[in-house]
DNA sequence: ACGTCTCATCAGCGCGTGCTGATAGAACGC
DNA sequence: GCGTTCTATCAGCACGCGCTGATGAGACGT
């Protein structure tokens, strides 16, 4: 309902990061790169939805995916986590000066 | 579906950052204490959207609110904000790692 | 060429969630 | 006491989203 001017945090990476499973999936492929079988097996999940969550990961910024042969492999990019990563550390060191500051009511 | 074992992100959080009214409320409060009425005339929203929105972050320990008189003072609450701060910084660390390796497939 | 395997997309379903108006309660001013 | 102000909670609704089975496209082996 409301139109960000200039986020601190991409609305994409924010919500891709609200699902468990995208979580998980993003923890994966952390430590290495994997293909959708890989993950579909890992995670227990339907290949379907796999897929799904890596769609909305890929719109998102977080995951480049790499066709070799039948199997796609897809690895995560490190650049959009960051800079979330640096959007909510500044929002927290500025809240720590904002606790000295209340505006008046009324 | 999934349950997460050792979340590097907590889920509570990044459910209540996924919201782009939320992620302003957090942004307007790192700025300073505000109370409800001031946001409601801040965002444009209903009082009790804004109340609703409120209660989710608090449950995501984000916020902490103080009664005062009759109004209600809203403070955001670094410490979580920091910890999934950490906690994406730690997964972009590793994937820059994890480019070099790709588990085989088949 | 044919079957198999991997993967993405589509249509559809059900539940979660954001939004609303109405209600209730607490604090202040008169 | 009484009305007003600020706030939270309660139902209810509508939309979004996660999940599924089915379908289609592309690559490989035989």
């Amino acid at each position: 309902m409301l139109i960000e001017r200039s986020p601190l945090v991409d609305h994409g990476v924010a919500r891709a990061l609200a699902d468990p499973t995208r979580r998980r999936i993003l923890e994966l492929l952390a430590g290495e790169q994997l293909c959708t079988c890989h993950l579909v097996e890992e995670l227990g999940a339907t290949q379907t939805n796999v897929s799904n969550h890596l769609r909305v990961l890929r719109e998102a910024g977080l995951v480049v995916s790499e066709q070799a042969g039948r199997y796609a492999y897809h690895r995560l990019v490190p650049d959009r986590l960051e800079r979330m990563s640096a959007g909510l550390a500044a929002l927290a060191s500025r809240s720590r000066l904002a606790l000295a500051v209340r505006r008046p009511c009324g």
